[in-house]
DNA sequence: CAAATTTTTGACCGATTGGACAAACGTTAG
DNA sequence: CTAACGTTTGTCCAATCGGTCAAAAATTTG
């Protein structure tokens, strides 16, 4: 483990509270937005008076900003992992697979980064810029590689992934309208193998009539 | 006199000023969402002051409800479009391709809709449920209708149609993340036709290989 | 024209907002 | 124990919120 260049020194009580309230934040964020969240709403949501939490954290924006670090890490874990290594169509499908069941397990966390990019992604544009353009060129490349090598179709690969994250993010974001649609029979917890298996279907084949 | 909710009769000027306001509505609240708008922040953007921007509209509620029912029928026209006549690939291409226009040239209504499905749908929740589902319904059952037919592979209706909204609707709601991602090259207005040659392709083929 | 009506405005209200602050309370090390 | 330090709370503040109201200004109508 490394000595913190500016990592602070926290006491145990910090650390218990800091996560307390940022699980509370996550929730109250992700429904609300920044800026229709109020401080008032995460202290309640987490057990404790409002100045108790400006203990821990000086500022409103302290707490979304210390959110939406965490958030990219874990989020983009599954791009990341995305490797030249193994056969690509079984690659890109287990991505697809991956993305989906984070939409099924941080539904949360989808929506914090779905409100933030909605709002004109104010407080992480440079991220998105930076270290988010040159991971998705990156990848990009990636895939242009299976393609000139014949392995999957010649398509454009920025788009590709564009097509991924938005058809899984979808039944996280929209999960209400999902459900709403499908009404309580196909709206139950199978609603996302039945994506899992259109999806599969449609990256893989389209929608031509096979013959 | 005050404007009654039930009275459609309107002068000149109420007309007028009516559709300014839901214009300059239209703008704060797709950017910031219905908690995270202000009353004065529609105002200036109408260039009105608040208590005349309320003697059109009683309520901050009026204006984001009135907002929503126009929203809503001019949204799901091209779905409401998608006829049995015709060929089906055909039917559902030119659907997938105006539903991209539709995110092209009215992002803000695509934005106003989808904060309010992230937040909840607190408003409109009787909608989905009632009109928006009958709706699909019905089309899944035409589409259905095809797959029977072989005139298209088979797979879920209602999960497509999802897959539709998601990966069109993407390019509104997630448009900073898209531009931020593709640059400053290919992320100008060509990047709607890279879209729409895009999903012709994976709706059609999906991505393997063809051989 | 003048009267009636519609439109606009400035001043104001109570409630809520993000945040400050000192005092009280709890914990821990010497 | 006690002093130092960490934690919690009640109180308070200025700014902003959605919305009201009476009166002034503009427009329409007779």
């Amino acid at each position: 483990m490394t000595i913190g260049t500016d990592a602070p020194r926290r006491t145990r009580i910090q650390q218990e509270k800091r996560e307390l309230i940022l699980e509370a934040a996550l929730d109250v964020f992700s429904t609300n937005g920044f800026r229709g969240s109020t401080i008032d709403q995460i202290a309640e949501a987490a057990g404790m008076s409002k100045p108790n939490l400006l203990y821990y954290f000086r500022r409103k924006e302290d707490i979304h900003e210390t959110l939406m670090q965490r958030l990219l890490d874990t989020w983009l874990a599954p791009l990341r992992e995305l490797d030249d290594i193994g056969d690509p169509m079984t690659e890109l499908r287990s991505y697809i697979r991956r993305k989906l069941e984070m939409a099924r397990d941080f539904p949360r966390e989808s929506r914090l980064f779905a409100n933030e990019i909605l709002q004109g992604a104010p407080r992480i544009m440079p991220l998105l810029a930076g270290e988010l353009k040159t991971l998705v060129d990156e990848k990009a490349a990636v895939i242009r590689g299976w393609m000139r090598a014949g392995k999957i179709a010649k398509t454009d690969p920025w788009h590709l992934i564009f097509s991924i994250w938005a058809t899984t993010q979808h039944y996280a974001d929209f999960d209400v309208q999902v459900r709403a649609v499908l009404g309580p029979n196909r709206g139950g917890d199978g609603r996302f193998e039945d994506a899992a298996r259109f999806l599969e279907q449609l990256f893989l084949d389209g929608l031509k009539p096979k013959g």
